[in-house]
DNA sequence: GTAGGGTTAG
């Protein structure tokens, strides 16, 4: 018998710290059943007990969970409709409640119907009934709505309080309405920290992050939560390499980052494939104690399978306390990146048996981790259990995996159809998986079709050009390469120029094709004509399908040579020794003839490649992992002498 | 008699 049932044998017993003891609804449940047996609930006092209980539980107070519980908020829906005359008290919970429910949009507008309901029944909102309702009206994004809740927030004189203040801005930056929310600031004599950090949120929702962080710059106080904002608004917008540098002036302003930014942090790594950087945040984060986070144990395992470690991905993911559906889903999708299809499957089993619902994200997941694993019938068979078991319409995303999956297994004729029988219009991505797949089985028939829809729906879009061009190209139908140059210089498209990443010593570098801006650029091309030298004398013969242009042969493979994946390659063997990892991340996926070089590779390195994306198409990015076992000068020719003695 | 408030994340 626990504290709450020996204390609900006594006569009388104390409400508060019964409430205090109780660990969720089915206690809750005798609690509410006794005080409806003692006729103690007709007490207004005592209902306003139980209901600030479901609002905010003691035991969601540590760690403090934002949201709020959903069961105890539905119960607090129904004891508050069996009291007869709510006091203020008991709307105001109401409305907070309402305000932070996780999930919809009912239950903010549930807070503005019990804003509206308390007045008619004459009761006034006071100052802490404001910043709920403003929080409801930001979730809505009802400006119209959240600007009237202003105009009475300034006839019954709460404009002035600091909390209503934030609120205000906050509402008026969720709805887009950067000049409202800097007009209220500029009327404010001394805002506070947590003001100008409001400040901030405004211009990172417009787009404006520069002039966020002059905002951040010139403020004369931050707080971490200063800190974390600036990071995550640089992490949201893309600005990856800022969110870094400004992590690194935090640890040198000696304040201690707290879990947002680390999670903002260990993302940034992941879309730079910054490994090391990774590492060291994650040290950070142990050495903080900011373990055990779920958010922040699922950037970790993220940022691993992203940064190309699915191996220590699996290791962190195992060993997390407490996994929601998100955290398995980054799992799966970590494993689709590196082609693990069948344990991919097993995990959604998995998840599935600890009573979690897979999501649509977690399908579009499973289903790229089916099509990169050649697993075309279990993806089929999954893509049919989605829409019956689950009752989800596929997206657009679900489609485009299904594509992809036909596609890469050859059977395009199916794909095509499967394409043309879409209940949804298929959009660009779609019809690009089917180009893609017509590129890798050379089909330069239905390559031409697919391409001309492409060209007509995305017509500034340069990846689907070069893939058509390559289509052509793969067919030594130069022609219709040079068509589409022409093409494109008549529609004023450029083809985005690809490029890869290489992390140093906790330096990204960046090359382009062709790119001489690097300061060690002449060792690098030494380097790179040493390689292709060795790898020649092993029978490497440039894979040439891909270069755009109709060239000589020659010519050809001298284009391939200032690929940026190479560039990269050369400058990793510079500066690497035996046994240590190169790993190359690329914003465009890597072409043929890079593929097979660093398959070529495999005689004295272990290469694994992976792909960020969901599935295959052109702009996608991929991750190219070269291992170094030893010395190529000493091992290459022993291992090949090895092969050819075999 | 009660107690309740603003900014950050995968």
């Amino acid at each position: 018998m626990g504290a709450v049932e020996r204390t609900l044998g006594h006569k009388s017993p104390r409400l508060v710290p019964l409430l205090e003891a109780c660990s969720g609804l089915p206690q809750l449940k005798a609690i509410h059943a006794h005080m409806l047996r003692t006729h103690i609930f007709s007490d207004v006092f005592c209902a306003s007990r139980l209901l600030a209980f479901c609002v905010d539980p003691p035991h969601h107070r540590h760690p403090p969970q934002p949201h709020g519980s959903p069961l105890l908020l539905d119960y607090a829906l129904w004891v508050f409709s069996l009291v007869d005359s709510p006091n203020l008290f008991m709307y105001n919970a109401m409305i907070r409640g309402c305000a932070r429910a996780a999930a919809g949009d009912h239950y903010p507008l549930g807070s503005l119907h019990f804003y509206c309901q308390m007045q008619r029944r004459g009761l006034q909102p006071d100052n802490l009934t404001y910043p709920f309702v403003l929080k409801a009206c930001g979730r809505l994004r009802c400006r119209g709505t959240g600007r009237q809740v202003h105009g009475q927030v300034v006839r019954r004189g709460f404009e002035l309080d600091a909390h209503v203040q934030s609120s205000l801005l906050h509402m008026y930056a969720s709805c887009g309405d950067a000049c409202a929310a800097r007009s209220l600031f500029d009327g404010i004599e001394r805002p506070d920290v947590v003001l100008w950090t409001s400040m901030i949120k405004v211009y990172n929702q417009c787009g404006d992050i520069s002039f966020a962080r002059r905002l951040f710059d010139i403020m004369p106080e931050r707080n971490v939560v200063t800190w974390s904002s600036m990071i995550c608004a640089y992490t949201k917008n893309g600005h990856f390499d800022e969110a870094l540098d400004l992590f690194r002036v935090m640890k040198l302003e000696n304040i201690k980052a707290n879990e947002p930014a680390m999670a903002s942090v260990l993302s940034s790594c992941a879309s730079l494939g910054a490994l090391q950087q990774g590492e060291r945040a994650h040290d950070y984060i142990v050495q903080n104690n900011l373990l055990p986070n779920l958010i922040v144990g699922t950037a970790l395992v993220n940022m691993y399978a992203k940064c190309g470690d699915v191996g220590r991905a699996i290791s962190i993911f195992e060993k997390l306390p407490e996994k929601d559906w998100l955290s398995w889903t980054t799992m799966i999708a970590g494993l689709a990146m590196h082609g693990y299809g069948t344990m991919a499957v097993d995990y959604l089993c998995k998840m599935i048996e600890e009573k979690l619902a897979p999501r649509e994200i977690t399908f579009t997941a499973v289903l790229s981790a089916c099509s990169h694993g050649g697993l075309v019938e279990k993806g089929l068979e999954l893509f049919e259990s989605m829409k019956k078991d689950y009752a989800m319409d596929p997206g657009m995303e679900h489609y485009g995996c299904l594509v992809d999956l036909l596609g890469r297994a050859g059977r395009l004729e199916e794909a095509e159809k499967f394409v043309l029988g879409m209940p949804i219009q298929p959009d660009a991505s779609v019809w690009g998986a089917l180009l893609g797949a017509c590129r890798i089985h050379r089909n330069a028939e239905m390559g031409e079709r697919v391409g001309k829809i492409l060209t007509e729906l995305q017509p500034a879009h340069s990846g689907y050009y070069v893939l058509m061009s390559n289509v052509y190209a793969t067919a030594n139908q130069w022609e219709g390469v040079t068509g589409m140059r022409h093409v494109m210089r008549e529609r004023g498209v450029n083809k985005s120029p690809g490029h890869s990443l290489i992390e140093m010593e906790g330096t990204v570098h960046r090359f382009v094709m062709g790119d001489k801006s690097h300061p060690e650029i002449g060792k690098i091309e030494e380097m790179w004509k040493e390689i292709s030298q060795r790898i020649r004398s092993v029978g490497y013969v440039g894979n040439t399908t891909e270069v755009l242009f109709d060239i000589e042969e020659e010519e050809k493979e001298s284009a391939l040579a200032k690929h940026s994946e190479k560039l990269a390659v050369a400058f990793g063997l510079m500066k690497t020794g035996p046994g240590d990892t190169i790993r190359i991340i690329k914003n465009l996926r890597v072409c043929e003839d890079c593929h097979e070089l660093s398959k070529g590779f495999q005689l004295w390195a272990s290469v694994s490649m992976v792909s960020q994306s969901a599935y295959s198409r052109p702009g996608t990015s991929v991750v190219v992992i070269l291992q170094q076992f030893g010395d190529a000068d000493d091992v290459v020719p022993k291992i090949i002498e090895e092969e050819a003695a075999a």
